[in-house]
DNA sequence: GATCGATCAACTGCCCCTTGTTCATGTTGG
DNA sequence: CCAACATGAACAAGGGGCAGTTGATCGATC
């Protein structure tokens, strides 16, 4: 599924036009993209949990040449989903 | 963020009541389930992408006894994050 | 009030992340 | 609708981080 496909399934569920389920699409995105800055978590019961994290910087490898390298220090995004949501599927 | 307050940031963005904002909610969070569900994957460009993934029955430990058992196979949901949400964190 | 989520313990298989390249796919404004 | 552009997927080797187990408790949510 892509972006308009998932517009298009949330127009035939809210009962609406394409456009006003690509702007609902596009704030709820936004507003969790936010909320996991500025909170560092969502938690949307049922669905699951999106967590910013940070990882430490660490040795790697490059994988066209084999040698070591530095891994930098980086901020990244987790998901658990919830046991409803893995029941689901 | 909770669910309440993603709904409220949703219904600032839309400019909407929280009624319509949180039917927002809902039929993203469930047309991103049925994506997953149906096509085990979600991609939404510059947020992350959904996978459904399989996870194989392994040997665990009871975290309680520390007895070694069977864990068994599963589905589950990964998310990776995509690049440009990781820079806007 | 019932349900869900977070936390914790020990252990181990799976996953993330690096560079560079290529190709495919997706998005969006005209 | 379509073209131009952007984004994402895949792959290589290796090591650190994470998922998942049970059971209990507590807090939050619906």
């Amino acid at each position: 599924m892509n972006k308009g496909q998932l517009i298009d399934q949330v127009a035939a569920e809210l009962g609406d036009s394409k456009a006003s389920a690509s702007r609902a699409v596009e704030a709820v995105i936004h507003s969790i993209t936010n909320g996991i800055k500025e909170d560092s978590n969502v938690t949307i019961v049922g669905f699951g949990t999106f967590t910013k994290k940070n990882r430490a910087a660490r040795t790697g490898r490059n994988p066209s040449t084999g040698e070591p390298m530095q891994i930098r220090a980086s901020t990244t995004v987790g998901f658990k989903p919830s046991a409803s949501l893995k029941e689901t599927l």
